[in-house]
DNA sequence: GACTTTTCTGGACGACTGTCAAGATTTTTG
DNA sequence: CAAAAATCTTGACAGTCGTCCAGAAAAGTC
């Protein structure tokens, strides 16, 4: 059995990270479901097709699994929100749009955002991941700030803050919403859409 | 050996409540430092100056016990934030001072904040958590609206948010600046702050 | 076909977890 | 002081955890 290492780099390399993303995706679905404290490796490979052994045959270890989904992750993330920033034609429709898509993600992928932010909180606890978090953190600003300043161009209004801040007030709206969201209340995506879309219109004026 | 309910309300309660109290601290303690994840109850034992049965005399189960510890982060905390809407006199006073308090605690209590944030999560996950954690979640947002509110009110300008958005908004600020400040940027501090007045400048005009 | 390599299984390990209870220790009570 | 109650320690329990490994199964090679 050759190291994990030159597996990476072998012939058949597609297929080897093919399974290797099989396998992220099962830890992904089990993490959006139980959270980064309750998961185990066990639990992983019992909503994959594999048994638990095949785990330590892909990835070095637990860290180099997650840090690997985290990464995964980011990829789905960013495509998603890639979507949103469309080609929206007037300011209006941005911000309409901007509002939309937040409460629309909000609703539906719920239990991935709720993974995201345990994942970003045990960055502060666990050094191992708080590179690949970081980088994370920063293409989400990127992407909030392509909006905001989008926003400024089609509106001609001088914005008043920067990328983080920006990104720090809508990230702040989402995760309030996420909260209401999942403890039951029912229209906290109206009430999201609604407070990004104002939120929006008072930081360029 | 009586059952913990009728420990509770003895004659004694004050001492019962105080060793409850002290337990909890040590939780506490704990708790920020490794994050929910990674605390036993024999690590919090060792934080505190018993052994780890005594934790199961005073404390129906972990559970039980991490409630009441959030519980009491709650006084430390609205106490400690409540001291910041102080006696200001004039809008710009209050802004400035806002801003500063936000940045001095970013600074001082750190950990306990990334504790704060990895509790609210757990309670997206784990249920048993919610009741207590939204408890919390709703003082800290009165807390900000009556800043919020109050600098409208010296200011004369009205506002152009509701209560949630604005707690939204700045917790959203201030999980950026915790980000930041434990990721080892020296300036997360200074510029939660400037970001925090910038954008309370926003909010009423 | 046989032989080699890759892939996967299932069990074992030591360490750690929450929980519990028997008994030692301390404090309170009469 | 002695009896009783409260408090605390210690060790044990049944699970679960990440990790590892011997060998079964499958795939690839000649």
């Amino acid at each position: 059995m050759p190291q994990v290492e030159d597996r990476i780099s072998r012939r058949q390399v597609d297929k080897f990270a093919e399974r290797r993303t099989q396998l992220a995706a099962a830890a992904l679905q089990t993490l959006s479901e139980l959270g980064y404290a309750r998961t185990s490796l066990r639990e992983i490979a019992q909503n994959s097709e594999f048994s638990h052994g095949v785990l330590h045959y892909y990835f070095r270890d637990k860290v180099e699994l997650i840090t690997h989904c985290v990464r995964q992750y980011k990829a789905e993330c960013v495509k998603r929100y890639d979507e949103i920033v469309a080609d929206a034609k007037t300011a209006d429709e941005l911000r309409k749009g901007f509002g939309a898509a937040m409460a629309g993600t909000l609703r539906e992928d719920a239990t991935l955002h709720r993974l995201w932010y345990d994942l970003r909180n045990q960055s502060l606890f666990e050094e191992a991941f708080r590179v690949d978090v970081l980088d994370i953190d920063q293409s989400l600003e990127r992407m909030i700030w392509r909006i905001v300043s989008r926003y400024s161009e089609l509106s001609g209004l001088p914005l008043a803050v920067g990328s983080g801040t920006a990104y720090g007030v809508f990230d702040g709206l989402f995760q309030q919403g996420l909260l209401r969201h999942l403890s039951g209340i029912e229209d906290a995506a109206d009430e999201l859409q609604a407070s990004v879309e104002l939120v929006l219109g008072q930081l360029a004026r």
